[in-house]
DNA sequence: ACCAATTTGTCCGTATGTATG
DNA sequence: TCATACATACGGACAAATTGG
């Protein structure tokens, strides 16, 4: 017999509770902040059990639409971008992908953010940025250290740049990538000061708003952590390591 | 009398179960394509209820870690870039981003795509943007079509650029700002012959293997996007609006 | 193609700890 | 302080679907 019809699959009750609360708070219906019904209000309202209701709303409790306050209480809420940005990350670690891969996207992020925050940094921000780079500066014999002001540096450009798109869209890649300036930095002497002038130069570019200057800089700086890397005795074509997995979040904790 | 420890804050034990699944995977014990235990195992396992159990599965269920098959059985797995770029699609929404900030982002990760693409781009993802190029050709006069075949060029772009990293940065942002084609060429007489030649140049550049022409071209064609959607009496500054939703999944199926 | 065992989906009732007023 | 509401967690139960002989 022919087939007439493809199969129909009835997702799980849980599954259509789910998405029904869902739809609420995309349409706008639900606003942030808002409470959810309690449970027994859910129960009422979809006709399932208590159970059923739970599970749907575990399911969308991952998803960073929903959020529990300290009471416990279910409130909508808008994704925040660190989970976000976290989840995309383990998702690059786990598809093995290359550190060629992250090199190439950071070069496309970090100068187009870099360009932008040229035309549109504040004082405050620009203090921040001299801030880092003092810290910077005090910090030189400290690969750990360094590493972790080296990811701040570019969160600060990125958040300067004004643009949440591009800034989310740098988050994963950054997660993964900064944090080897550590390892690259462990074996080289001139490094530290490589890195430290590269920053200068940037701040220099941005406090004089020279979008020119800041691309050409940020190219080259991520120019340098390539030879960096490679310097290192690391191939471009290997997989990132699982070793960076603990930069990245796993519900709430750190693994 | 003085605090001398910080308060402890037990997670409930259906996130518990989550997490330890979650590590499991993580690390490797549990390979994507493993079954994970049955419910009953796990509740073995675990020394909890079934339904803590079941809520725990479900937390995990949403982040793509875990899928069921067409027998309800759960697996581990790798989530799957269109889900991910959708979540981030949607929360770029509901942040309320604005479309000067999706085409600042779209310029940056189109120029760096198809100046890769230019680099990488093999006979057969040639041919496949040569279609693309000729079902343009004869669609002209659709701009549903229209807008559905620019969207499939410039992935297809992406994709052979042979960057894993790049192509998952650029696929949120391209999900909310392709759509607008159609209502800038509802309007424009001209848009459609643009965007023809945009893309013919485009992949005369990549058959070329020139870089350079490639990234100019591209860059040229965004612009021109922006240009039609001020045409079209749009203001960039204003944030994308809800309309685009149903160009982003909801738990498996569009709103 | 049939049957038995397994597994998931769903429901019911109850107990407990905690936050709120 | 106390009472109430609510989320968490447990135990047991049954139907439906799937698996594997």
């Amino acid at each position: 017999m022919a087939e007439r019809f493809e199969r129909i699959q009835a997702s799980p009750a849980y599954q259509l509770v789910a998405d029904a609360i869902e739809r609420e708070i995309l349409s706008g219906r639900i606003q942030p902040g808002e409470r959810i019904g309690t449970e027994a209000a859910l129960v009422e309202q979809f006709g399932v059990n208590r159970s059923t209701v739970r599970e749907g709303i575990r399911l969308l409790e991952q998803s960073g639409l929903i959020r529990r306050d300290s009471s416990r209480r279910l409130y909508a809420s808008l994704p925040r971008y660190a989970k976000l940005a976290s989840r995309i990350s383990r998702a690059l670690l786990l598809h093995e992908v290359t550190f060629r891969e992250l090199y190439e996207t950071t070069m496309a992020l970090e100068v187009a953010s870099v360009r932008l925050a040229a035309e549109r940094i504040t004082p405050p921000q620009l203090q921040a940025i001299a801030d880092n780079l003092a810290r910077t500066e005090a910090a030189l014999d400290d690969p750990r250290i360094l590493s972790e002001l080296d990811t701040e540096f570019h969160a600060l450009i990125a958040e300067a740049a004004g643009n949440r798109v591009l800034q989310l869209a740098r988050e994963p890649t950054s997660l993964l990538i900064y944090p080897t300036t550590q390892v690259i930095f462990e074996g080289s002497p001139r490094g530290p000061s490589r890195l430290l002038e590269a920053h200068s130069r940037l701040h220099a570019a941005l406090a004089a708003r020279d979008r020119q200057a800041a691309g050409v800089w940020m190219e080259r700086h991520v120019v340098d952590w390539r030879k960096g890397f490679e310097r290192a005795g690391k191939d471009l074509d290997t997989p990132v390591e699982r070793v960076y997995m603990d930069h990245v979040m796993v519900g709430g904790s750190r693994l």
